[in-house]
DNA sequence: GTGCATGCAAATCTTTTGCACTCTT
DNA sequence: AAGAGTGCAAAAGATTTGCATGCAC
């Protein structure tokens, strides 16, 4: 799985203004975590592979907790964005453009068999979030996940 | 939130029949777990509260591990649909009409602020899953869920 | 009677919380 | 120096599993 380096420094510098400007402080854990789901780029890893992976390569010694912690920081600043599928951990994924792109986040299919996922380029959402911010509704969250076999595992 | 005493026999028989159609024995919990979801019909509720209602209402006891155990079976019978909000129970709601119409289940909005839930008309996923199916992926399931505040909480 | 289903207890798994200590600011 | 952030341990909550007993077939 190869990673992307040329785009690291700039994600990562994102990262750290993202929490200077909201006042939090940059911390090795946090940019552990950030350098973490950089590297996994466009795929959704769990916390705890977040935590494994910083354990594997880094020297920096980063606890479970803080991983999570971390990562729910991150959310609320539009850095990472979460998914879940039943009775797992959740995963999240690195947001690489604007936080406002609410499309971007929890879209994508992922295999029984080989649990491979794949992110799905469409987001069906935009029209029904129109006719339900017609009717009154506010402040939508979305989630769309599919799953079955992949044309592998079939 | 009153129930549909008319619609609950014929819903309870399907129950039966799927189970011995299918080489399960019609026991007085699984019953039970069945009646406590067609009484709450469209609803969505977590496994807690239907043991709750059992209790509460029935003669019957059934323990929280088989309610567990039957809605697992449930599932896979087609009788019940699951969905899950993020850091929540599952919820499971019953299916009142054949269970290969793939579009009847996960489909809804939830306020979160009085927890209403509201089914929503639309199912987005045909086209995509078309276009998925053209591309080898099988065995499709999908969910799709919404959260938001409604018109009387905004 | 057979063996599937149940109840109970305990285990598992993910995530959160409390608290004393540490490091960024 | 102040207090936000961290590590560790323990709690919390949902769901699953093991096993002896009980009930549907």
């Amino acid at each position: 799985m190869a990673t992307k380096p040329s785009s690291q420094p700039s994600q990562l510098e994102r990262a750290k203004k993202a929490l200077s400007e909201h006042h939090h402080r940059v911390t090795k854990s946090r940019l552990a975590v950030a350098r973490a789901l950089i590297a996994h780029n466009s795929l959704w890893i769990t916390p705890e592979e977040i935590h494994q992976q910083i354990q594997n390569q880094e020297l920096v010694a980063c606890d479970l907790t803080s991983v999570y912690r971390t990562l729910t920081l991150f959310e609320r600043l539009g850095l990472v964005a979460r998914s879940e599928f039943y009775g797992e951990a959740a995963r999240y994924g690195w947001r690489s453009e604007r936080p406002d792109d609410s499309c971007e986040h929890a879209h994508f299919f992922k295999c029984k068999n080989c649990q491979e996922v794949e992110p799905l380029s469409q987001c069906l959402f935009a029209d029904l979030a129109k006719s339900l911010a017609k009717r009154g509704f506010t402040n939508l969250e979305h989630r769309f996940e599919v799953t079955g076999l992949c044309p592998n595992c079939r």
